[in-house]
DNA sequence: TATGAATGAGGGTTCATTCAT
DNA sequence: CATGAATGAACCCTCATTCAT
């Protein structure tokens, strides 16, 4: 879900031997630099520069800016489970420590930045979310996704969390952690409020656990 | 923390009779705008216009955009008390339910605005942290002074929380989840994934309120 | 002379059972928007999405949008008798009814727009005619057709008119009179200024064809 | 009211001593390209450089290039009785050759150009009429300014002509003379059409004149 | 200190045209 | 011959800032 995976990615779908078209190109730079830059500090023609693609062509495939920024929040959207959610997958089985290794990755990806970057989608959400509202659903639609991840690992759980747990809102308690914490974690340049929240999660879970376990035990 | 309380607020500290003096009108506007628009999508003409202020009075005051948006900071930093956090302590003195009558006052600040605005300080966090290094220490001590009053309330609240408990992550992720439900909330502009968030730390504060009920009766 | 007449005629000449080729297409496209906007405020992308084609096929027919302006006008040219001199010379066989009955035919064929057009022969000629020394002939050809009809009829008109009329300026000047008048009807949306420069013409052609009579019968 | 007269009137309203200030150059400059090219053929850029001038001071002082243009329109209002005027009543104080000494000047203004330029009111007429509903009553403006004159002229003339002559529509009627004649003229770079037309127009008058006084003298 | 015109680099976008497929 | 992406100069305009008055 970062910059650099996106460009990693470019040519992954579908896969190919040819070499970035200028789409991908385009979306590539786009992407990096709104991440780094954010959307508004970003010129186009810096865009065109780091892409090696000239104005006309830019605008023959994207009417404008901001459907550019469009284009980049679907890209995100493609890329959430090859990028984001498969690789948590892969790393464990168990759903619990999915939602942990998630939250991991990130801190993974940004710490050795020293946290100068954050998630592309939540800056983009806070810098165009009330000036741009045909991209509000695009954004949406991202954390409807990465929500929706978690909340099937916490269905995945089944009876090892309290039964009555409203899962779909700890999922966007997930999100929250995720974005809060790193939200804090660029201001500070340090990780220590982004494991300070992680920590607390885990704690709430591990209370959750026992309560469902005593349930269970004990109904 | 929000515009309007900043705008009500410009003339009061220090109080005086006279009418807002340039400077504060330049602040004012200029805390607005970035709250409403962002720092780069608010130019200083439009600062200029809604300030009815010269640029040359502008440039006398502050050296610069990036200036006034240091000395915007500083604003928030003086206002956080006045305006943040004495109304949440004068409303209940129990230092837990502090804590929940903060998270509540963002509610009640942003959803009758659809949530269209964010936190102004999570806002610029995110859209200047890395483009403006003498920035970040003054977001950052909003944040560091926001959640010492978090911190000191759950010091308040003794052994009714449990004697290994954190509190500073604690507090810390208090603001996680007040800045990552805002953003989700801007993003949908609805209130659930806030609620949500507020609600399971609610759950979670219920189940450390309660295991340390348990370790205080049965040590 | 109007860019609907061209449009209807566009598969006329020579007549065919096919659907319009890509040449007429371009060419009525071209017409019609140089009529409505002007040359220089027309792209060459409208034309192309109003014709239906791509820019390679039309700089295949078409060196450049100098030269399809070019064509435009020869095309202006051959529809001068079908178009805008035929209709009239049907109405009446009367000559100098026909001067007037052209005069009338501008006039039905713009005021249900309000005017908002004009001749395009004479849009064209105060907009291009500097700008495009290779165009200038074919405006010229336009009005030395358009004025040579008129010609034909004051002659037609034989000793009904003075014998020392020099007819070849009055044929000039009813030219005046059509785009001198259509020039004030645009500006001013109404047909006022038109009219009176009809009239007065009306009234010279009364005073002459007096004149001529007396000078028949008292020579 | 051709540009070099413009130009050269550019302090003379009010009159100073003092080297003409940025926006009469922009305006002069402005006025000359429009007049020389076109409205849509200029570009910014070229006005600022012949105005030596940057963009923001021109945007300072004209919010937009067709504000720009409505400036230049209401100065050519301004000067209508000082350049094209006032020379003509100078030159005689015969209403009637007033009408034929305007035409002239007309004549004389652009035929030592070959015609290269036409009247810059008309000009625009033709071009923005349709695409700046804005700017249609400031050319509305001029022409009825121009006319006026003239009408003022054909009342001055009192009995010489025909009482039941619409000075009014004669008045529209030698505007329309100009205009039509220079339109051809420039089509030809030749006097031959606006000599043409002029004549008719004198001849048209001289059969007014000598029907007046046949009315006068036998009623 | 206040004023607001001046500065000039850069903003996003469109232009007529070309060319590989 | 058709296609439509690519070209890059030019488009109109806004930006943060300076400076003469």
């Amino acid at each position: 879900m970062n910059v650099q995976s996106l460009s990693d990615h470019s040519m992954a779908f579908p896969p190919t031997n040819q070499p970035p078209d200028t789409r991908s190109r385009i979306l590539d730079a786009a992407a990096r630099l709104f991440h780094e830059q954010g959307f508004n500090a970003t010129g186009v023609s810096t865009i065109l520069r780091e892409a090696g693609v000239n104005p006309g062509s830019l605008y023959n495939l994207f009417p404008s800016k901001d459907a550019l920024l469009a284009a980049v929040l679907e890209r995100y959207t493609e890329l959430l489970h090859p990028i984001v959610m498969e690789p948590v997958e892969k790393k464990t089985s168990d759903p619990i420590e999915r939602v942990f290794a998630l939250l991991q990755q990130y801190r993974e990806w940004y710490s050795p930045l020293e946290f100068r970057l954050g998630c592309p989608i939540g800056n983009l959400a806070l810098e165009v979310a009330d000036s741009h509202p045909e991209i509000r659903p695009l954004i949406q639609q991202n954390f409807d996704g990465w929500s929706a991840y978690v909340r099937k690992w916490l269905d995945d759980a089944g009876d090892r969390l309290p039964r009555d747990l409203d899962r779909k809102q700890l999922a966007a308690t997930v999100l929250t952690v995720m974005e809060g914490g790193l939200m804090q974690a660029r201001s500070s340049r340090s990780a220590a409020a982004y494991d300070a929240s992680v920590g607390q999660l885990r704690a709430y879970f591990d209370l959750l656990l026992a309560r469902a376990s005593a349930g269970r035990t004990q109904p």
